[in-house]
DNA sequence: TACTATTTAGTTGTACACAATTAAAACTTA
DNA sequence: TAAGTTTTAATTGTGTACAACTAAATAGTA
């Protein structure tokens, strides 16, 4: 009698059947299809995330940031600082608590903002979707996100 | 009269409202909480998922596997270099054809699946979801890829 | 057959991600 | 207030990701 592969004993053990791995792929695929979009930005797709903040708040600390992205200050510096070096952010230590670095936007990004308008609009044609159906699959998304982070 | 902030006037501009870091975010929380399973295995999740493949297929092209994972040979050469080092793989060059390189499953990754068995049910708990659930969710983010792969 | 185009991996350089560690500042509390 | 703890960023080292490029092998074609 021929020997089955473990995969067939157990299916979940195959990747088509892994909801992780698409997750994990789609992820990079909507990194890649933001890409043909930043690029008039000139920033990368993390980078375009503390933007969206800053535009946001105008100021954050590297604390802040990384709360509301789920990324590490290991992480962050490097990018942040990559940031700071073409203008878009400003980071000082905050005069009140100085184990804090305050992350400001400058105006060379307020003016990257303008740009931008047109990003999630365009980015939601690319995944054909309405507006309902991405909100429901969001939402759906968060519970899982709050679950594990 | 007070400026409001860009983003009153332009909601997709907020981050909380983008599906797009939902995906980011929970991708990157999945391959966290697939670590301390991962940890008994000593491999890293991508590492994980081209095991997925050889476990069910034995052997494959460094192609068919960028094919399946949707990486290219820049992720998946040094990846399979890695991999090889520890004896869960071979990669040879196909006497039929050149310039493929096939990689295929060593004994030792062999003896790893029996531990992995486990993985998938304990993930499937940690996200509080039914088989049911996660197939539904799964089917609508592979729709997604098909659109933007 | 020669010539060109395509396919396949590998290489190089840049940018995340993150665990583990370090160091300084602020907080706690005895 | 002095000592120990916690908080906050930065640093170090490893491992993806991926664009752009290179090189070798194969396929296609005049």
């Amino acid at each position: 009698m021929k020997e089955l592969p473990e995969s067939a004993l157990n299916p979940l053990l195959k990747l088509d059947n892994q909801l992780c791995f698409s997750v994990y792929a789609l992820s990079r695929l909507i990194t890649k299809a933001y890409q043909p979009l930043l690029e008039s930005l000139d920033v990368t797709y993390p980078q375009y995330l503390v933007l969206l903040l800053l535009w946001e708040h105008d100021a954050l600390t590297v604390k802040q940031l990384g709360e509301k992205l789920l990324l590490d200050s290991g992480t962050l510096t490097p990018l942040l600082k990559r940031m700071e070096q073409r203008q878009w952010l400003s980071r000082r230590r905050d005069l009140r608590d100085e184990r804090s670095v305050v992350v400001e936007l400058q105006p060379a990004a307020r003016a990257l903002q303008l740009k931008a308008h047109e990003i999630p609009v365009q980015l939601a044609e690319k995944m054909q979707m309405t507006i309902p159906e991405i909100d429901a699959l969001r939402t759906q998304l968060r519970q899982l996100i709050t679950l594990l982070a």
